[in-house]
DNA sequence: ATGCATGAGCC
DNA sequence: GCTCATGCATA
């Protein structure tokens, strides 16, 4: 169906004057970060038109006419893929682990380690979180992280300016507490643990498993950091691991402490998006609800994971410190970064490219114009499409796989089919539970 | 919880 | 133009 036709954000930064500031290029757009400009939702005071934004941002390429933003497509032509597209949708190839510890995720890269914000408080790595009694079993890591040139790349680190006063420590600074509007904490008990929907607590046993090794070998790379020696020591500790937030986790570590993680974050009354806040407020990284929540799902890639997870520690220790203790929150405003209208795409339009996206996960410019031209939707809607298609594949977590063994069987069987993928990528994970279980079945 | 989107950095 | 981290908007 079609999505609004217009659609008048509101841009409450300067940027966007359709003949001042058209960049081309991404390398040189100062348009968003920093500097809080303010949130556009609040300040309905100025409308644009999308065709001037569009010609911009995207490497100035017009569009037939103006609200070309409206993507509906009537016919369905390839309606047929439909059932693909279910399948795959639940499906992720994984590939299976080098075991040992072939891979070492690099969360960022010597080349341009240029975030170091990140670790401001790394400084207080004490205490180990209480948790990780159940199992262990890491055998293997995912070895995923092995970009070619390592492209991580990091904010600019938003929003670091907090009104002096509204959020005393993040959220949860002991003691300062009672000077906090405690407006908003979740009327919530403290002691329910279905809160959000949270269902999947049992853990499940893992079979030691690790096959199939597959090494990278992009590129020569030489560029190696050691960081991955104490996960093997901590191997023979048969009761729980001791890693500081330093050393790359494995895959079961993020699946643990991610499980841990939303556990004592229900418990303790706070939503996904209150976390985000908090990390924002502590260390100056906001995330929002959406990270916080693929996080707990593990629905990033590894080193996303890698990457988070010191941080989510943290507030985790504060968090259990500080029990009890009311919190605040404050909307940030969000950044004035007009988007485009989500385009809504029609399910027989999603299950054709679905089934191109089987044949061809790499369309090229011209497989995809045509494509866009067939299913009447926007080029550059049609390559992000693919882009999203592409990332999706990636996360740790397959979409739509629980948790739980008992449902992996259910849909289990279609994800080893998918172990395939094309050449230069390996995003080789391993040792998840569920996967064992699928394939010791 | 997720789909579509943005943008930095790389190629 | 791609990947990757991340998020607004929405189902």
């Amino acid at each position: 169906m079609a999505t609004a036709a217009s659609n008048p954000y509101l841009p409450a930064n300067s940027l966007l004057s359709p003949g001042s500031i058209v960049h081309s290029d991404s390398g040189s757009s100062a348009v968003s970060s920093g500097s809080g400009g303010g949130g556009y939702r609040g300040d309905p005071s100025v409308k644009m038109v999308q065709s001037d934004f569009m010609a911009a941002s995207n490497g100035g390429h017009m569009l037939s006419h103006a609200h070309q933003w409206v993507t509906s497509l009537p016919h369905a032509a390839a309606a047929a893929a439909a059932a693909a597209v279910a399948a795959a949708e639940a499906a992720s190839p994984w590939s299976s682990s080098p075991v040992g510890m072939t891979a070492s995720p690099q969360q960022q890269d010597g080349k341009n380690g240029s975030r170091d914000d990140l670790h401001t408080g790394t400084a207080l790595h004490h205490r180990p979180p209480p948790h990780l009694g159940a199992h262990q079993s890491h055998a293997a890591a995912w070895g995923s992280a092995l970009s070619g040139g390592g492209q991580q790349q990091q904010q600019p680190l938003l929003y670091s300016q907090q009104a002096g006063g509204f959020t005393v420590n993040g959220m949860l600074s002991a003691g300062a507490q009672s000077l906090v509007h405690a407006s908003l904490v979740r009327g919530d008990t403290p002691d329910l643990d279905h809160g959000g929907g949270n269902h999947q607590h049992h853990q499940h046993h893992h079979a030691h498993h690790q096959h199939a090794h597959q090494q990278q070998q992009h590129h020569a790379h030489a560029q190696q950091q050691q960081q991955q020696q104490q996960q093997q020591h901590a191997h023979h500790q048969s009761s729980h691991e001791v890693h500081s937030d330093e050393d790359t986790p494995t895959s079961d570590d993020l699946e643990q402490f991610a499980k841990q993680f939303k556990q004592r974050r229900i418990k303790l009354g706070f939503t996904q998006a209150d976390v985000g806040l908090a990390l924002g407020t502590l260390y100056g990284n906001v995330f929002s609800q959406t990270t916080i929540c693929r996080f707990e799902a593990l629905q990033l890639s590894f080193k996303n994971m890698c990457k988070l997870k010191p941080l989510l520690n943290k507030w985790l220790e504060e968090a259990d410190s500080t029990t009890g203790s009311p919190t605040s929150i404050d909307k940030i405003a969000a950044q004035g970064r007009k988007r485009k209208k989500r385009t809504s795409i029609e399910v027989s339009v999603k299950g054709a490219l679905e089934s191109h996206f089987l044949k061809c996960p790499k369309p090229s410019a011209q497989e995809i114009t045509s494509l866009a031209d067939n299913l009447q939707l926007e080029k550059e809607v049609v390559r992000v499409w693919f882009c999203n298609r592409r990332q999706k594949e990636k996360r740790m977590t397959p979409p739509g796989v629980p948790q739980t063994p008992e449902d992996v069987y259910s849909q289990g069987h279609f994800l080893v089919d998918y172990l395939k993928d094309e050449a230069g990528d390996q995003r080789v994970t391993s040792t998840s539970s569920f996967h064992q279980v699928i394939l010791a079945h």
